[in-house]
DNA sequence: GTCTATACGAAGATAGAC
DNA sequence: GTCTATCTTCGTATAGAC
């Protein structure tokens, strides 16, 4: 009776699954007892694994799309917005330290795996990479706004990674300043020197 | 007979497919395959699957140490030998294109594993993180050398997750410009702006 | 829609012959 | 030291009752 609420939650636990322990590492069994129902019931509502990812995957569109649109309201200027990027990595901050990005990670395990799905995963990417491309054309840098913006996914994905293997908070709200001082530069009259 | 000889064929052959498909999908049977021998010789050289992933990351040490001095032996400046540390992303560029970083993607597996190992794989994190300070340092930044070594090690992972993203070869050639611009920013006589 | 039972293969690990 | 054979566990997936 209550098919729909029961996709919708497995999808759910297998999002954090997938992102915690790894996609390979999750198993259904894992899923099946943090949705607690039975491991044959999966395959009313998914044929395979592959399938929960790829609604995983959509439902991780679905979601960057959101936050993006509400980072986009709640700060009115392109200065605020690229700042709401960079204070993803604090406010997501004990998660990155434990499983590191959850784009970052899954592109790299699916791409290790020769996964099908991998391409999807980077379409996240895409999302961040071209709302931030927006920010910098706003910011006046029509000519380069794409290269900005890849260059500030690197940063993140740089910190994410190191701030998972060392654990230091400071080693994050450091770089965390230094991304905020580089966007001011480069939002500046004068084009920054090191781009 | 050949006994030493076929525990450090495995090794090598763990070492390429725990980076190639990652630690977890590697199986017994992948390594015997690569090496030729039958899956249970496996268990006189190693007791378990783990004991490999230490002699692997011990391999790893040993063969980052020599890269290491071997850099500083081919580059006497410290400017030399951080031109050295960003043209590995070039010189290893095909690898890291597919499969990552071999230091931070095995970081990141073993952490969402919560496998015991990761710490020594962290290790490998120290080892060039030590040695870019001391350049730093012999640039005459005594007192952020640990900070600035973080930086450009963080950059290399950041670059290195978007080149297995992106597949893009040009974004990886212009991030390793803006690398080299920063250092000679960092190396110049007037300490520079953003850090 | 959800359950139990089960088939099937893969993977880690062991025993014992050569 | 290396082999074949085998045990056991686990994971994906299916069948069929309720």
């Amino acid at each position: 009776m209550r098919g729909p609420e029961t996709r919708t939650e497995i999808i759910g636990a297998a999002d954090r699954l997938f992102y915690e322990r790894g996609f390979e590492h999750t198993s259904f069994a894992d899923i099946a007892e943090a949705v607690t129902i039975a491991r044959g019931n999966f395959y009313y509502h998914f044929k395979s694994k592959d399938e929960i990812l790829s609604a995983v995957i959509a439902r991780r569109v679905a979601h960057t799309t959101a936050l993006l649109e509400r980072w986009a309201r709640d700060n009115p200027t392109p200065r605020g917005r690229l700042s709401a990027f960079v204070g993803m990595l604090e406010v997501n901050g004990d998660a990155i330290m434990r499983y590191g990005c959850p784009v970052g990670t899954l592109t790299i395990e699916l791409s290790k795996l020769l996964h099908g799905s991998r391409d999807q995963v980077v379409g996240l990417f895409d999302l961040f990479r071209d709302w931030l491309a927006e920010q910098f054309r706003a910011l006046g840098r029509d000519a380069d706004a794409q290269a900005l913006a890849l260059h500030l996914l690197m940063r993140s994905q740089g910190v994410a990674t190191l701030y998972t293997a060392y654990r230091d908070r400071d080693f994050v709200i450091r770089e965390m300043a230094m991304m905020e001082s580089w966007i001011d530069e480069v939002a500046g009259t004068q084009p920054a020197a090191t781009i």
